[in-house]
DNA sequence: ATGAAAGCGCTAACAT
DNA sequence: ATGTTAGCGCTTTCAT
């Protein structure tokens, strides 16, 4: 790396002190000769000149820094949410720090550990292995401000979130709508409490309308992924069920797959609601209807409110609401007795 | 934020010089008695002291940092991306800083200088965009090692790559293979030179076997995303040809969905061949056929080589390559005439 | 209108 | 075996 050009070179060949430069520079130079200003200014630019940003932290003591965790970046659903966090972080001029953990706790302790060090100024989580237990010991130890989504909502702490629970009641309505008596449900094996808000949202409609839901033949339970859902077609189908409400749509459009494999069609045979509304939806065979999760906006939520906080540090606990809605497309229609 | 605990805290509690305690806690303590030793690392645990980055990598002059420049990390191939980089990066301890420019030069260029602030060791640049005189200008200029990725081939500096020429070669030959005789190609309506090598290679193959792919009429230029090869479909199925390669996948899935809403059956009426292999492909329909690109490894061999070159900064320009090869799935089957 | 000097928290060369 | 001292590049208080 070539020599660095610094503060005291600048100020040595505009022949001023070390304080003109670093006030020109910082807008805190009214009190200086418009000559002084435009030379400083002048030199800042021929030599490209860019303040070293670990000896300004230093003094300043924020890293304007955000760190963002989240359980894979590969996954749409995430990385429209970075996205979301991204655009906002830019207005600010905080940079984001992503991380991917999947939900590896070892691996997310470590990112944690490695963004206090980086004194990052605050956290945006959404990962749902984030345990309580390391946020009080990690992160509050710290006093480091932080927003959390997809998370248990037994928790504490400022957060955005949906109302999962009404989400399940829209796909619970929109199948009973469409004349469904018997519907199944693929969630997850390992589901944190807003999937089960969800879920008891759904049943709450499905009970309301003396609907069968047996638990035990009719919910199937599956890793929350594409694959998950693949391989859960034969469980789903063997329910009996003319529709099926799945917990997210990497599972749903999993599940369109195995259901195609094992010539059944959709929505024919049966309907398939998913939940998301990632932006694949419209691509997969047929288009898959969901509950929609403002996504980009969760992400640019969560990071307005942690800004706010980084600044003015505000007391109470605060919970952004998004709204839900269904998407209709393809994969689910009337029922038709076979 | 509380009252951040210093090395000067540590020292004074252990009644040693903060000397002592800066070797030892760097591992360099070896001169120092077991029990100094002992008694500073268990003041380090009981305190939970992280030294602070800031003024650790004023001195240090490194940020164990990289940053990676993709054009849309909600894109699976880019996540993936990402995601190979990371692997390398946290075995090394070094940080990846990602950032997506949605193909804007002036987010690029931010972004950049963010990075150069922040004294990044090293770029791993996934970006068409970038130009060679905003390398020349802000990267070289700053004499920061990096390495390109999906670039145009005639930019110098160390890359990792894939033989696109040979990519285009393979999905022609399979189309060949299959006895399609009329061929159409849906490519970039910006095609970076990569890209072009991609079109030489599918284009030489389709020469070599006297087969027709008239410049004008069957080459169809759209926007590199789903949308673009969804709204190309009709331009595709006006070329007459029976089978068509897209230029990359998103692309591919889009004109899945195109041709189905124009009532077209693939790969009855038509076989589609696709450009990367993203993970989506077994979950569209037809499932894609498509020219495989390690798009993880790629991300891995990239930080890599950039990690090797913040080491040692060894002069030579290195090319590494990646294998590509034919992934065969449903959506491309043998020409049957109509 | 300008500058001298102190100091942010840390590391390392150079004593002792 | 341990400590003294001099910075790293910057911002800011307080003089002048």
């Amino acid at each position: 790396m070539k020599k660095k050009i610094t503060i005291r070179d600048l100020a040595k060949e505009a022949g001023v002190s070390v304080t003109t430069v670093s006030q020109i520079l910082n807008n805190k130079g009214d009190r200086f000769s418009t000559a002084t200003q435009e030379r400083v200014l002048a030199l800042r630019d021929k030599y490209k000149y860019v303040p070293d940003f670990n000896a300004r932290n230093l003094i300043l003591k924020s890293a304007k820094t955000i760190g963002v965790l989240v359980p894979n970046i590969a996954n749409p659903f995430f990385g429209t949410f970075v996205e979301g966090v991204q655009s906002i972080a830019r207005e600010a001029e905080f940079i984001p720090l992503v991380f991917s953990a999947n939900r590896d706790p070892k691996l997310e302790k470590y990112y944690l550990s490695q963004m206090i060090e980086r004194s990052i100024s605050g956290l945006v989580i959404a990962s749902a292995t984030m345990t309580t237990e390391t946020i009080k010991e990690v992160i509050s130890f710290n006093e480091i401000p932080y927003i959390l989504f997809d998370q248990n909502h037994t928790q504490e702490g400022d957060r955005v979130q949906t109302n999962d629970y009404l989400g399940g009641q829209i796909a619970a309505k929109h199948l009973v709508e469409l004349g469904h008596k018997h519907i199944a449900v693929l969630t997850s094996d390992n589901p944190t409490e807003n999937l089960n808000h969800r879920m008891n949202g759904f049943k709450n409609i499905i009970k309301e309308n003396n609907l069968s839901l047996a638990p035990i033949n009719d919910v199937i339970r599956a890793p929350l992924t594409k694959d998950g859902g693949y391989k859960a077609a034969k469980d789903v189908l063997a329910t009996g069920a003319s529709a099926v409400f799945a917990a997210n749509d990497e599972m749903a459009i999993g599940l369109l797959r195995g259901l195609h494999e094992l010539d059944v069609k959709v929505p024919e045979d049966i309907s398939v609601i998913g939940y998301d509304n990632i932006y694949w939806d419209d691509y997969v065979y047929p288009r898959l209807t969901t509950v929609q999760q403002p996504i980009f906006d969760l992400g640019a939520g969560a990071t307005k409110m942690l800004i706010e906080q980084i600044s003015h540090s505000s007391a109470e606990a605060r919970v952004q609401n998004f709204p839900v809605k269904l998407i209709k497309r393809d994969s689910t229609s009337s029922y038709r007795p076979k």
